[in-house]
DNA sequence: TCGCGCAGGATTGTATACGATCCGCGCCGA
DNA sequence: TCGGCGCGGATCGTATACAATCCTGCGCGA
């Protein structure tokens, strides 16, 4: 059931214009990964929750080490806290940890802004590139995909770090990004999702305008200020409660 | 001897009162992250290099499977990219690359600081915990001890990020932090080791007098203006004719 | 001579088997 | 009654075995 999460995932890419880009043959620890993320994101696993190998390599119809092997990618990103000997749980999210994540996430943006801005990138190619993942977003809103419009969004601000340059920043944007998926699968944003789609028009129209601090400005109210007023504690206590009562 | 890495790692709360902080069992895993980083600190893994899984685990009387985990946390980081099927890489470090690192990372740090100096964290402990990280340095300097240099470095910035209270934000400077302390082991900055010592010297008369924007130019300078003017290029250029001589 | 297919070896990906550690539960003696 | 104590199940960490894939070089025919 999760599979067609992978597929989501590997469908990253603006695409269909440059074909054949590098498709790395997706291995079984691939697939665990999306699945964890989805699973994650959808509420079949919630924070703090125990995460059992033999349990999803039983699930997923595979073997341990593969599963293994995934955790470990997310360890390393902060999705998932392992203790050894003890067992491994998916990540705690308190309304703390949310803004840490979005205060760095904000910053991350803010940087890649300011270099694809130094470096020109808000020509016609670029804005282009944004467009077409703002599309992305406004389809997965009109289906009310919940999980398709948390990828969506992250693909939006992929392109955005991604025109900044630094694959580095990509990189560490992707790990950020992750965790950020997951908050809103299960969240459900406060605003609705027109709402957003507008607030991603609006940031390509800043962007376009090329100023480096009206970008900051708006990227930081976009994503920080955003999530400022969702109380996620109570959030994941209701869902907490939720399973409680039907298991 | 990457035990220390290990420890500070651990020294997360700024503190020493709370001794008996948890000191997760070392698994074979950690080992062999530890040997992986400081193989390549030290050069006997050169950037670009084919890492084998077997070998590796023949020469640490291992088997294949931690190396392979070990192997997939470095490269969730960075360190070693990995094509399924063809086989896994030391990253290549070009001179943009290292560029493109030290944006990011005094990016973070400059966000850690800030929220440091905006909490007040300039205070006796937080001072205290810093000049502790630089005399490890000094040591380090005095013994002219490459690698101890570069983890000592490693730790005085540890030290400010983690007084920036966002354990997200330290988690990715860790990912970064592995890079530079490779880049650094392999390079012997352009500066010499004393002069390097002063330059934190100052970072924490900076830091004490409070002063963001004071601060974030100080840490500009120190991180990316320093290495601007080594041409990384031409030193693993050398290692590797270096090594060509003699196998 | 040159292009092509195709073994053979090397290396990675996955599965299975086994040992190590932790945790809860019941026994037993004070 | 209560606290130590050991034992068994559950789960994690590691080793070994096997399958899938890729690269290399050789033979063969045009």
């Amino acid at each position: 059931m999760p599979r067609n999460a992978a597929t989501a995932e590997t469908a990253e890419r603006p695409d269909a214009a440059r074909r054949w880009e590098k498709a790395r043959p997706q291995t079984m620890v691939d697939h665990a990964v999306a699945a964890i993320i989805a699973g994650a994101a959808r509420g079949a696993i919630l924070p703090g929750d125990r995460i059992v190998e033999a349990e999803l390599a039983r699930d997923m119809g595979i073997s341990r080490v593969p599963i293994r092997e995934a955790l470990r990618i997310l360890e390393s990103q902060g999705v998932v806290t392992s203790e050894p000997y003890k067992g491994i749980r998916l990540m705690e999210v308190s309304h703390a940890r949310l803004e840490q994540v979005l205060d760095v996430r904000s910053n991350l943006e803010i940087l890649a802004a300011r270099r694809a801005l130094e470096a020109g990138r808000n020509d016609r190619a670029g804005l282009a590139a944004l467009r077409k993942a703002r599309d992305e977003l406004d389809l997965a809103a009109k289906r009310r995909d919940v999980y398709g419009f948390a990828l969506a969004d992250a693909g939006f601000h992929r392109v955005l770090c991604e025109l900044g340059g630094n694959p580095v920043l990509s990189m560490l944007w992707e790990s950020l990004a992750r965790q950020v998926t997951i908050i809103g699968g299960l969240a459900t944003l406060g605003k609705p999702m027109p709402a957003i789609v507008r607030e991603h028009d609006l940031l390509i129209k800043v962007f376009a305008r090329g100023s480096i601090d009206e970008m900051a400005r708006e990227l930081h109210e976009h994503i920080v200020v955003m999530a400022h007023d969702i109380d996620f504690d109570a959030i994941v206590a209701r869902r907490i409660e939720e399973r409680r009562q039907k298991p």
